[in-house]
Formats: structure tokens, sequence, C-alpha cells
DNA sequence: CAGTCGTGAAACCATGTGGTATACTAAACC
DNA sequence: GGTTTAGTATACCACATGGTTTCACGACTG
């Protein structure tokens, strides 16, 4: 059982809690990626973007490695194994005893009582 | 395909990225439970951990129905899973191409070049 | 050796986050 | 009807985040 109380988690989590982050991510499923090439799509700053890359190394979900003048970043699949393993205990559960009843339950008290934006 | 740039993600892996919040839907995981008994346990007062509910539903992660002077929360699943389907993508193949490699390297070239905290 | 390319570092700013204390509203109970 | 009880709202704080600009450095290139 994953802790729920695991400082790792808010890392992982955290790191992929921003679409730079993710979009990065994806980049580099593809391969190993220097600074740049990581930098350039994301319309933003060359700074600003190594901040992201130095997020996903502190979830270690990026690890890199320097050759010459160029940083290599390469994906780590671990913490992301372990996040996805905290979140799959309650999946199983949700999906077996609520789902079905929510999308009932949905129609039938359609914002009845709560004015929260649904 | 789930997008990196949507803005659900954020709003989902970011309420993921605090402690209190898992520790909240570990709680709710075992059925409805109110405000009183989400924070109860949270070593924070209880605005605090409102908040933090508040976050759990602006990622619609949580349902909160209104009963008489109880708030009482539900878990929804939907949103999860649309968050591990987006990681889902990646962890095939990382595992298949990088994990194994990456022992092996790890013990190879133990922090030769990067003192970066390992 | 000079220049350029890839990157780091620092200073700075606006905004968000996580927390507190305090005061308030509304339902439930005697 | 007054008092708990459950929860909201607001003000305030310290700190983190996400972004910028500017400057510095080391590694390749000609």
């Amino acid at each position: 059982m994953v802790s729920d109380r695991a400082p790792r988690l808010d890392l992982v989590f955290h790191a992929l809690a921003h679409p730079a982050r993710r979009a990065m991510i994806r980049q580099l499923s593809g391969g190993e990626r220097n600074l740049s090439e990581l930098a350039s799509p994301l319309r933003m700053t060359f700074p600003a973007a190594t901040k992201h890359v130095r997020v996903l190394e502190r979830a270690k979900l990026v690890r890199r490695r320097i050759s010459g003048r160029q940083h290599l970043c390469r994906l780590r699949a671990a913490p992301l194994r372990e996040a996805m393993l905290w979140a799959e205990q309650f999946r199983r559960n949700w999906e077996a005893r609520f789902e079905a009843l929510d999308s009932l339950l949905d129609e039938m008290k359609s914002a009845d009582q709560s004015p929260r934006g649904r």
C-alpha cells in the first residue's frame, strides 16, 4: 500500500499538475531530449522552462545527464508507477461501488440545492 | 488520447499533490463523509480542511450534497480515471524501453558528473 | 583566440497556496 | 427561545510558484 503522506507523491503529482511539464513528459516519452528541445515548443522563456525541468527532476520523473554543453534529459518510470499505484487503490472501489449510481443520481437531482458550477 | 494541456488535469493532479487531500480521498473511499469527519483526523483547523475539500471539488473528485446542516461528500471516479489514462500513455513506453536500462546505468555511472542530490 | 551556443544563476515581480484567527449563518436540540 | 453544532466567509500571514530580465560561464566552432 502506498501511504497518503509520502512526500514523493506530493512531488510527483505536483510535477504533473502543469501543462508545460506534461508536454515535456510527452516529448521525453519519444526519447532523450536536451533542454533547448524541451523549451522551444513552450511559449515561455528558456529560464522558465528549465525551472519546470527541475521540478520534474525533483520528483525524480526526469534524470539529467550532461554531455559536453548539452544537458540531456530522460524519463524515469518508477515515480509515476508509484503514483498510479496509489490511485489504483481507490479507482477500483469507485468504479465498482459508486460510478454506476453517479450518473443516475446526476439526473435525478440535477442541481437542486447547491449552486456550485456543474 | 488525453491532451497535455487540459486544465482539468491541472486541477486533478494539483488536488492529489497534498497529503491531507489524499488522506481525505482515502477516507472517502470508505463511503460518504461529512466535513467534520474529514477534517478531524487532519491536524489542522477546520477552515483549512474545508479549503482542501474545495480543491477536491474544483477538480470534480468530490461531490458535495447538503443534508440538513451536514455537508456530505462523495468521491467521483471519472477525473481520476482521466488522469490515470494520461499517465498510462507513457508508463507503458517507459517500462518497456527505459526501466531495464535504468538500474544498470545507475550503478555504472553513479554520480560521476552531476552533483545532484542522489 | 574570438565568438557563439547551451545552460545556470540571481534578482525581481505577481499571484497562488496553505495556514491561522475571528466573526458570522443556519440547522438541531432541550 | 437560547445554545450547541456544522459549516461559511473574511482578513491576514508566510511562503511557494511561475514568470520575466539580465548577467555569467563553460564548451564547441571557425
